[in-house]
DNA sequence: AACTCTGGTTCCAATAGTATGAACTATTGA
DNA sequence: TCAATAGTTCATACTATTGGAACCAGAGTT
């Protein structure tokens, strides 16, 4: 098994998050890694989230999140155990992950008003 | 000439913001548009930046930054007149923007002071 | 050791998105 | 109306993403 690569913390471009950060899929991994201290592998993504995303294109979004510099991913045994470097990155652009991490929160709530405004009317 | 599309604030999303920030000209214009009050078209740009950025391609690009909702295009006379939807989009996602702009500014220091750097060993 | 299960990765082909020269359109001014 | 300027659209080459199939690696089991 090659030794996984992560990039170091000055190699790492607002632009790379930026476009790792823009995959719906990605964000919501992200966030996950981000808000929870726990850490995440794959199938326990796939088991939280009810949409099923191909093994394959889920394995895809790691590497992408891995070498934008967002996530540390370690070989855990079977499994992989990823972990957010928000700490890292939190010192070299400041507060940039919690504005994204915000407006994602704040997107999916306003989302949710939404549905439920839907809803509301159909019932009507 | 068909009206240019905006979408409402309330249908842009994080990710589309994101992933128009996440190339390295679209996030330099709109840092430019969104740091100073001036307005800019294209050719300006062009002008501004010693690239030479062929007209079709930030064409593209100045379509993208305002289909994801970060900029405002309209016609004055024969160019285009570009300003940027910071206000609004502070309103639906507070400080996203200003984390971004900043991450941005962070990175082109970094890089001169990197860039200083080597030119002092070199210089050695 | 071989077998097997589980969790992930890599390969490859289809699809989607991006870049750019060339042709075109819109507006202004002579 | 003609020319100049500013930008858009078209066509095509190129690049990136997706996802099924095959593969690989570690931990138990026989």
């Amino acid at each position: 098994m090659r030794p996984l690569f992560h990039p170091p913390i000055e190699d790492v471009t607002v632009e790379g998050i930026l476009h790792a950060l823009s995959d719906p899929v990605r964000v919501a991994i992200f966030a996950d890694l981000a808000t929870s201290s726990c850490a995440y592998n794959c199938s326990n993504f796939l088991n939280i989230t009810e949409k099923k995303i191909p093994k394959s294109t889920l394995s895809h979004h790691f590497k992408a999140l891995r070498e934008a510099g967002l996530i540390r991913a370690e070989r855990r045994g079977v499994e992989m155990h990823n972990t957010s470097r928000c700490q890292e990155i939190e010192t070299r652009f400041p507060g940039l992950i919690d504005a994204i991490i915000n407006a994602h929160k704040v997107q999916i709530e306003s989302a949710q008003r939404a549905g439920k405004k839907r809803a509301a009317r159909k019932g009507k």
